[in-house]
DNA sequence: ACCATAGATCAACTAGGGTTGATGGATCTG
DNA sequence: CAGATCCATCAACCCTAGTTGATCTATGGT
């Protein structure tokens, strides 16, 4: 079901560029919203039940719920339920690919190339 | 009057977290965007000017200009005018800021911690 | 001076994403 | 079983970000 498969290490050198691009997209939108950034950060340290964050950064039930469905969704966080708890944590790998992404922009950015095709 | 100051290599160490997480969360808001990321990988190898991209990209002037702003606005591009054509190039920096942003998340989210405060 | 082109800006409109409050399904406790 | 807690989901609403078409400024060519 997420969006991103932790991919199985295939040869490195390889991409497939647009793919990469959707994905980082996915990511990025994710990302992009104030309390789902608050959520990321919350959780950067270990994996917490919803019922804390809701406590810990003052949200409604429902609010949080939907931005954790969004981050779920987008392949950034995972769910295991304990009893009645759900406890969310991050997913590294998902961070990883956007942060690749990002480096290799960055990289092919500063090598001197000649302007616009 | 760039969101994001190349920051004058302070000591690597020393973080502020909150203006970094509202730099990322300015950088985050610019890319997660269709044609905003259409553009960037336009400029990742070079600078290009505006109808050379309206034209690439297919799209209206009115439209692209509107993202332009965005996108400079956030830090991530930058403009320069040659008689009267404006060609705008990436900012490197802002995308390594972002690249280290995430690094860091990625890093101490795979520290084994105990969960929840 | 006149016209053409490049690009920014503006006002009005639209649509998609986020919010809100209520309801529903699970799981535990007594 | 009855009640309580944890969380997801839904429908209605709202607001902001993006679109559109027109206008404005500046530069350059003739």
């Amino acid at each position: 079901m997420p969006v991103v498969s932790v991919e199985p290490a295939g040869a490195p050198g390889a991409i497939a560029a647009p793919l990469a691009l959707e994905q980082a997209q996915r990511l990025l939108r994710a990302l992009a919203e104030p309390i789902r950034l608050q959520v990321v950060q919350a959780l950067q340290h270990g994996e917490c039940c919803v019922c804390d964050l809701t406590s810990h950064l003052d949200l409604a039930q429902s609010k949080l719920s939907f931005h954790l469905k969004v981050l779920k969704e987008a392949g950034l966080i995972r769910a295991r339920q304990e009893g009645r708890w759900i406890y969310y944590r991050l997913e590294p790998a998902a961070l990883r690919l956007l942060r690749d992404w990002l480096d290799q922009l960055a990289a092919a950015s500063q090598s001197p190339a000649p302007p616009c095709s």
